[in-house]
DNA sequence: AATATTAATGATCACTTGATCAATAATGTC
DNA sequence: GACATTATTGATCAAGTGATCATTAATATT
């Protein structure tokens, strides 16, 4: 009944807390970073700071050493995902006429698509829309603004069609550019929000989404600018 | 400076507390869920039943004499938004033959769209996916069996291409269908998540993706089913 | 009008949760 | 090896959080 005092080892309690590892400042804040993102993406921005240390073995109140609120600790990882992610060279991918039109976006959106399908960057992009940040609205505009403006711009081109400067972008040309951004961010919707399972082959459906938009904007932008529309 | 007591009125302390306003239970508890279903659409199911019930303009207790839990009330909005809103004819709709597929697929998703377009819907829809909820993963296979399983039949029908029961549906097939899936729901999140601006013709919007979807249906589906894949 | 019924509420409990801080123990310096 | 530096921690605080319950007041019944 009466729990026994184990005789042996009298004093020093057999070091049942493991010893402290010590790590230099930015190793500690890269591996808080890291493993934030994978938690938050996890369990939403409600997820808890205790369980956070929890899960990096570490105590709570380091945290705080290293992120001053946790509200500071997630602004630090939108910047990671939705500010250092983007790549300058995507632009020049799409410009550089060199290369056929198809091709280039073929290119651009396999690669895009990596973004777009990762696991965390996806949760976290849907969780900070959902709570209202700032930054995700902004990630919105600018994909808006820079990749769509630049695929329009070299569609144009492309169809002999006038430039963008002499007719300002229409309706069904900005609706083609968020139908194929969307079908194929929700490749990765499926996967990450609802564990669908993925197409087995994720490239080749991403291919033939460009190969269909590909077709279709020669079929609409042919018919709806440079002509009245009916 | 001292806060003087106002002498008028000595009894019966002016009466701050607004007179109780009693409803019949069926009334109250509508006038509960249809204003949670608003409130976590907004704020998320990490929304505090303390503001959920000012936003009602009742006390918070109330709130359990009517629904047991937190989780209880949550599981009832699933019921309300992923059952109740399935819509039985939308199957009749895509499989009576006298009219032409083409009107059926287009009549088929204006309508199925005012639900994903729906700003509660979709945001509650993502954030039960997100939080892992079965239903919204059962409801995210159902739309895949039931609707996907009706439009790919149809088509292989259109197409005089080999029965499903012949030929089981190929996976450019299935990416075929949550594309168009994909870039019409996407139209819902860029408004209820982003708040972006919606296209000014929804209609017309979703009626071209259906007619992309729809030439595209005929090249690939020619190309891949019934002959062998290169 | 008196009484019974029950919808509605204020107060409160037990637990959670972001944040703080003095004490502790690795590591570097001499 | 002694000492200084600082990364790390356990304990703790104050505010918040879902849930409960005795009390209150609308409405129905007679």
């Amino acid at each position: 009944m009466a729990k026994a005092a184990r005789p042996s080892t009298p004093r020093k309690p057999a070091r049942a807390t493991k010893p402290r590892t010590r790590l230099a400042p930015e190793q500690r804040s890269d591996q808080i970073l890291r493993g934030a993102i994978q938690f938050f993406a996890e369990r939403g921005f409600g997820g808890q700071t205790r369980d956070l240390a929890e899960q990096l073995g570490i105590s709570q109140a380091l945290l705080y050493r290293y992120f001053p609120t946790k509200e500071m600790l997630i602004e630090r990882i939108y910047e990671e995902l939705f500010v250092r992610r983007l790549k300058p060279e995507w632009d020049v991918i799409l410009s550089t006429r060199t290369e056929p039109l198809l091709s280039r976006l073929t290119r651009f959106y396999l690669d895009y698509s990596t973004m777009l399908h990762d696991y965390e960057w996806g949760r976290i992009y849907l969780y900070s829309g959902l709570g209202g940040s700032k930054i995700a609205q902004r990630f919105a505009d600018h994909v808006t603004q820079s990749i769509f403006t630049r695929v329009i711009a070299e569609l144009r081109h492309e169809f002999r069609l006038p430039d963008l400067t002499k007719i300002p972008m229409t309706e069904p040309e900005l609706e083609l550019m968020w139908g194929l951004h969307g079908s194929i961010f929700y490749i990765g919707i499926r996967k990450s929000v609802y564990h669908l399972e993925p197409p087995h082959d994720v490239a080749g459906t991403v291919k033939r989404g460009v190969e269909s938009f590909y077709a279709n904007a020669r079929a609409i932008m042919s018919g709806k600018v440079g002509r009245r529309s009916k």
